[in-house]
RNA sequence: GUCCCCAUCGUCUAGAGGCCUAGGACCCUAGCCUUUCACGCUAGUAACGGGGGUUCGAAUCCCCCUGGGGACGCCA
């Protein structure tokens, strides 16, 4: 039997990059055994779901490229076919009404508590026959009493627990809406699923659910419980941590090539190697493979990783991603240089699409005042010749590009007798009014001929009155 | 409290009894390259939580302790 596993999120919030992580290992190990992924929006919280949140799930998933072959399925269309397997246990015994008030539940539970044991319900209704008149039922699962419940993990190996550690779960309310641990058992078994990759806060809930495929006379599929993502400082990533939700780091200037790379390489490895295409993701990976042990998210590595992306991407594709950026930055791309060409001398420099684009203002538009520092050391009297010279060379020049104009100032230094520092330095000043810049011919190419003239005029003013006001 | 799970540099990890004087990567530091910044290159700091076993030999296997996490809902 092929391969078919699941991502089923609830739409309650963002998809955060826990999940994130969850949807790609179960998308590599459905690519890479040619299997299905399928998609299923856990939406039985009735209260607690929006159709807002289903959508941010839907773009995260779309930005990160993890297409789904089935789906996305809703649990609230399926609420026919859940009262249709719900019947079933009752009519076979497997399941029974339960009366019992929230208030007695509690109360038992505390003194549970109190006792020092596990709280789990007592069973009061266990054999009851007899409705209790003018209350609306729930309806439980009759959990085996005893014996062991076991499954060999594809992450955590063998787990076994205890029948008496478990109690008859709630698998329907009294209007009739079936619970999650229910639902999850119904679905994965209606659509085949043969991998269930989840995280492993669910790990508990894999014997019970493990206990309903049995009354339902089904096969429980494999299960594979991947450690949580931890924040930076250890404890349980959450929103206090900042950025969650996988739009956030496309807003903030991520490739969904590094975010996967980052993701992918949490908690799973081949050898030593970091960087993974998505191509090599789906030949390599193995949910096997995957650690046991719980992951601290590093965003310095995340921030490296998108660099190396920004770099090694085809410089197309980055300055596709880079528009909205810039736009959002104010920035007219009409303006100045081609998008692939900032892109391939920018990139290396920044680590992300916001740093790219608020680092390349100065290629379209105009910036006021020189940086005092920068100025006060490069735009000096002494500066006036070289950039004279530097004008007049470049006003020669017709062919603006890298090689023409590394010539140019190389020339001009030349005739000069002077260091390329002596000159490349206060022209970088002039051009972008800041000391650091990429390489000075890199610079021209970008700001443009005619910018270029216009700003070393500028800058020439400046030294004049400046040497003036010094008398 | 009860049950389940986890444990190698600050972080992500390699490591499946001798190849470990514990390797790689991020971060940090120094040097080189260089017209600045960055990239790149080189070097460096830094870890097997503790205690018992098993074995000729343990980061690797077993037990205990400690620490951490999760679950215990008519949430998913």
């Amino acid at each position: 039997m092929s391969t078919r596993t699941r991502f089923a999120p609830s739409p309650t919030g963002y998809l955060h990059v826990g999940g994130a992580r969850t949807a790609l290992f179960c998308w590599l190990q459905a690519r890479k055994e040619q299997g299905a992924y399928i998609l299923r929006i856990e939406d039985t919280d009735l209260e607690r779901s929006t159709p807002e949140s289903v959508q941010a799930i839907l773009d995260g998933m779309d930005w990160l490229q993890l297409d789904w072959d089935e789906g996305p399925f809703f649990q609230t269309d399926r609420f026919d076919r859940y009262s249709e397997v719900v019947q079933q246990l009752l009519d076979e015994g497997k399941a029974y009404r339960c009366y019992c008030s929230k208030e007695r539940l509690d109360a038992v539970r505390e003194e549970q508590m109190a006792a020092g044991i596990k709280p789990r319900y007592d069973g009061r209704c266990r054999e009851r026959t007899e409705p209790e008149p003018g209350v609306e039922p729930v309806i439980r699962f009759r959990n085996p009493p005893i014996g062991q419940v076991a499954w060999v993990d594809r992450v955590r190996g063998r787990i076994s627990i205890s029948n008496e550690e478990l109690d008859d779960l709630v698998i329907a309310r009294p209007d009739g809406s079936p619970t999650y641990n229910f639902t999850v058992v119904v679905d994965d078994m209606d659509m085949g699923i043969t991998l269930v990759i989840r995280g492993d806060d669910h790990i508990n809930n894999t014997p019970r659910q493990i206990n309903i495929y049995e009354a339902l006379g089904a096969t429980p599929p494999e299960f594979a419980h991947v450690p949580m993502i931890l924040g930076e400082d250890g404890a349980r990533l959450s929103k206090r941590h900042g950025a969650v939700s996988v739009i956030q780091y496309r807003d903030m200037g991520f490739l969904p090539e590094a975010l996967l790379n980052y993701l992918v390489r949490l908690g799973w490895s081949h050898g030593d190697q970091e960087v993974f295409s998505v191509n090599e993701m789906v030949q390599l990976f193995s949910i096997d493979d995957v650690n046991k042990k719980a992951a601290a998210f590093d965003h310095d590595k995340l921030r490296w990783l998108n660099q190396h992306w920004m770099k090694t991407l085809p410089a197309d594709d980055v300055a596709e991603q880079l528009l909205p950026h810039l736009e959002a930055a104010g920035i007219d791309p009409a303006q100045g240089p081609a998008l692939p060409d900032l892109v391939g001398v920018q990139a290396e420099r920044v680590h992300t699409l916001i740093e790219l684009a608020e680092q390349s203002r100065i290629y379209y538009e105009d910036f006021g005042d020189f940086e005092p520092t920068a100025a006060k050391k490069h735009l000096r009297p002494v500066a006036e010749a070289p950039l004279r010279a530097i004008h007049e060379a470049l006003a020669e020049v017709t062919d603006w590009q890298p090689g023409t104009l590394d010539a140019a100032v190389r020339e001009t230094a030349e005739a000069l007798e002077v260091g390329m520092g002596k000159i490349a330095q206060p022209l970088r000043v002039a051009l972008t009014g800041n000391s650091m810049s990429p390489s000075i011919d890199l610079t021209l190419w970008l700001v443009g001929r005619e910018r270029s003239l216009a700003r070393i005029e500028k800058a020439l003013a400046f030294v004049e009155a400046r040497a003036a006001a010094q008398g």
